[in-house]
DNA sequence: TCTGGGGTCCTAGGACCC
DNA sequence: TCTGGGGTCCTAGGACCC
């Protein structure tokens, strides 16, 4: 038995902790450069703006309607996500987190009139002690446990909990049930389906897991045996080191010149250097890409990537910054507007278990240290404060975020203030 | 004027091996 | 006139997730 324990509109709901004046309001959070949608509180779904809509097409319903709108703010979603997790941890038998506001609960022991009632525990605890809300749905599967949450959150009846596996009308649920709400499958899949004659989750549970493998793919036919209770895919309580990792980023403004370009790219460098240096990884290969804005049709377009493998795989940023910079010079073309880059590692490893290079004369044990103090200084002081000098000081191309709440939770200098 | 970021898994086809 | 069989590994692209 697996529990799938969601945050409501979590983005808004972490808005909302520390700004209860907008409770009750249209509020919507917007991606990274305040580009699209990403988080809609209820009523803003009820005036029909729909999820990854870009800001601009909607800006008359949103002035007419006065909806607030935040720019993302992830250092406090991620601190409050931690929160919650740090609370699943403390009163479940074993956890899967899996994205920042989801984590499944395998029910090893719970027997069945107690499952919902650790739901509704788990439920209550959670909005006392962060104030956020849940809903948790709960399944013999993860994917039935995904669609006990999808209906718990749309019928209000339930109270934020149910147990799928405790409904006697299952079948008329299911039958009501799009095939675009089953975990795994897009409206693509879903065209697909309707063209073989299956019109809704009664009916693609009800399929052939063999035919669905024929006339589709396995992913699609284990999502069937999982409708049907055979569980197929696997509860990971520790999480699988990853295998790549990417920083990307749209410009606020389009870049022109090598010179700002060269400044992004170090800095995107730097920050992948972290990620992999905290994971306790080392990378394989690197790539590096930019491009102009495909949605400006009438300018030029352009679009490049280099891919570079290092003689031994590392996490050293000045390493790293000495494979990134030449390539990006290489691949910079003059007269173009760019609207994105980034680079992504490839083949990461563990850091302690790097194949040498006999050709290799690099001094690693040193640079190792180095970079260990950097990371330390920053960790101490925060934010940026030891930079690698071609990342550059003004960054001009910096994300656009003009409606940014503050980090209530993890800045002194940003606590909130309260006047009595 | 304005359109996010970061992942995973699967499959087909090419290159190469004995 | 005639040229095998059976593998693995790698990569790019598609599809999907939040």
């Amino acid at each position: 038995m697996y529990a799938l324990v969601d945050c409501n509109n979590f983005y808004v709901s972490c808005e909302r902790l520390f700004n209860p004046s907008i409770e009750g309001k249209p509020v919507i959070v917007l991606s990274n450069n305040d580009g699209c949608v990403v988080a809609r509180s209820n009523e803003a779904k009820a005036l029909g703006i729909a999820m990854a809509v870009p800001a601009f097409e909607i800006k008359d319903l949103i002035q007419k309607n006065n909806v607030r709108v935040f720019s993302s703010n992830y250092t406090l979603y991620g601190d409050l996500s931690n929160r919650i997790i740090e609370i699943i941890r403390e009163e479940s038998p074993a956890i899967e987190v899996y994205s920042i506001d989801e984590s499944f609960v395998q029910l090893e022991g719970i027997s069945l009139p107690n499952r919902a009632y650790f739901g509704y525990r788990l439920r209550k605890r959670i909005k006392q002690w962060v104030g956020i809300p849940v809903t948790v749905g709960i399944g013999t599967t993860k994917t039935l446990a995904k669609v006990a949450n999808h209906i718990a959150k749309k019928q209000k009846e339930w109270d934020g909990v149910l147990d799928f596996s405790n409904v006697a009308n299952w079948e008329e649920i299911l039958a009501a049930f799009e095939l675009e709400d089953i975990w795994g499958i897009n409206v693509r899949t879903a065209r697909k389906l309707r063209g073989i004659g299956i019109q809704n989750a009664l009916d693609l549970r009800n399929a052939d897991p063999r035919r669905i493998h024929d006339y589709l793919n396995v992913v699609i036919a284990r999502t069937v045996s999982e409708l049907q209770g055979y569980p197929c895919i696997p509860f990971e309580q520790d999480p699988m080191p990853k295998k790549n990792t990417a920083v990307t980023r749209s410009f606020g403004k389009e870049v022109k010149t090598l010179s700002e370009m060269k400044e992004a790219v170090a800095t995107f460098t730097s920050r992948a250097g972290e990620k992999l240096r905290a994971a306790k990884q080392v990378a394989k290969e690197v790539t590096v890409f930019l491009h102009t804005n495909p949605f400006r049709k009438e300018a030029p377009q352009y679009y490049n990537g280099k891919r570079v493998r290092f003689p031994v795989p590392t996490n050293d940023t000045k390493e790293l910054l000495s494979f990134t910079i030449p390539a990006i010079e290489s691949i910079f073309r003059e007269g173009y507007s760019y609207k994105k880059a980034g680079v992504m590692l490839w083949g990461l490893i563990p850091s302690d278990s790097i194949q040498q290079n006999i050709f290799d004369s690099t001094d690693r044990k040193k640079a190792a240290k180095l970079m260990s103090a950097f990371d330390g200084i920053n960790s101490e002081y925060g934010g940026n404060i030891l930079r690698f000098g071609v990342t550059g000081t003004q960054q001009v191309w910096k994300l656009r975020q003009m409606m940014k709440s503050k980090k209530y939770t993890t800045r002194f200098e940003e606590l909130l203030n309260i006047k009595i």
